[in-house]
DNA sequence: ATAAACCCTCAAGTCGAGGTTGAAGGATGG
DNA sequence: CCATCCTTCAACCTCGACTTGAGGGTTTAT
């Protein structure tokens, strides 16, 4: 009863444990208890061996993988997720609407100038007032996915005469605000308790909306007071 | 006091009751309760009379019935949503609520800590902070109607130990970043001909909505920047 | 001026989703 | 044979999203 374990496609099936060490990196929260309760709702049918061990093959993990990224980055509940997976996954291009807890994609510098409609020149005068940031992995230049849309922003910007050296200062005022609110929640995201982190991570998401608000009203405000009367 | 009620648009605003019962139709499961526990949760602001009825506008009832739809077919959590609409994504009419050309009605203390729902002692705190504004007319002190959202922003903001001394930042912030705009559209704004004033008016709007754009992309990288990976 | 209809706040309660915990015990591997 | 992993099942817990009720004020029509 050794090698007659082996899968198809060459890996063995994993137990519970192993399965939750594995993902354990890209999912903190995983725990044995919530994949079973996953079968439980019907979102994963493992098989079992005789004694009633549950195992995983690799074509359980993924599925696994595929409900726990649509929980957090799509929000959704798992009544449709089942839906979802049982209907063949089709038809399912929302806009990303990744919170602070997905993990942030990257792109190179190509990727971005076209995406963004600029050119590498641009970009290297966006790195320089810090409207954008790469990081260096083998020497490619990664930048996270969201300075795309900062990218085409400062370009649109830019032709109406607004060079980005004139942007700095959205920068470091953005910098301060969120400082700000980093000093509020900081003891929270730090704690060792994953409970404390977690609610520290939603009262910073609720916290940001609201200091977003406050600053469009009060730059509105301001705007509105440039224009003569 | 009848026609006085009348909005900019023509269209008069509506009761909560009224709301409930004109989205009854598409949304079956609203209700007044839920409507005032939105509310609470700071995804609507209503304007409010003086007896504290909330009075909603058609913007208003617009972005409930947004809210509603992102609940009803994305699943989405309120925390989400009310990050959604506190971004661009609510693209159109999310810039000057009543255009930079209406005239700004003023409402006077009294009014201000009614419909925030705050105290005379915390619009003092405000105003010392700039984040609120008031001019004397014989004797009363006047706010612009665009203070009340302010106010009431701030509120709950305060309610999670973020005080109106911590926020004067957003408003240094916001002044600058107009500062910026203003010294490009200034030319135009104060040209002898008004032909040139008006389309200084229109860029004036776009170069601020792009700003406001870029200042949320470069918000929300800060903040996501707070957390530990 | 009064009544009916409508609205307010605030605290407490409800309800389902999405899990966790613990007890009692069987399975697996060195 | 023993440590470690796994099993089920029922009870429990937390949180988000409301609902309810008490006590009281506002609006409007007559």
């Amino acid at each position: 009863m050794e090698a007659a374990t082996a899968q198809t496609d060459g890996t063995r099936p994993l137990t519970i444990g192993a399965v939750c060490r594995r993902l354990r990196e890209e999912f903190p929260d995983i725990s044995i208890s919530k994949i079973r309760y996953l079968e439980d709702q019907g979102l994963l049918m493992p098989r079992r061996t005789q004694g009633g061990y549950r195992l995983f093959a690799e074509e359980d993990v993924e599925r696994l993988e595929t409900i726990l990224r649509l929980q957090r980055d799509e929000f959704l509940p798992l009544r449709v997720i089942r839906q979802e997976l049982s209907s063949g996954m089709h038809r399912r291009e929302r806009a990303p609407r990744a919170g602070l807890r997905a993990p942030e994609t990257e792109v190179d510098l190509g990727t971005l100038c076209e995406r963004a409609g600029v050119d590498g020149a641009f970009v290297r005068e966006l790195e320089e007032f810090g409207l954008v940031e790469s990081h260096a992995v083998d020497g490619r230049k990664l930048f996270a996915d969201r300075d795309v849309d900062v990218a085409a922003a400062c370009f649109r910007l830019a032709r109406f005469g607004v060079a980005p050296r004139h942007l700095r200062s959205f920068r470091t005022g953005a910098d301060r605000e969120a400082g700000l609110l980093e000093q509020i929640v900081a003891p929270s995201l730090r704690s060792p308790n994953p409970e404390r982190r977690h609610s520290g991570l939603e009262e910073l998401e609720t916290l940001a909306s609201l200091s977003q608000e406050l600053s469009h009203l009060l730059f509105w405000r301001a705007v509105r007071s440039i224009v003569p009367r």
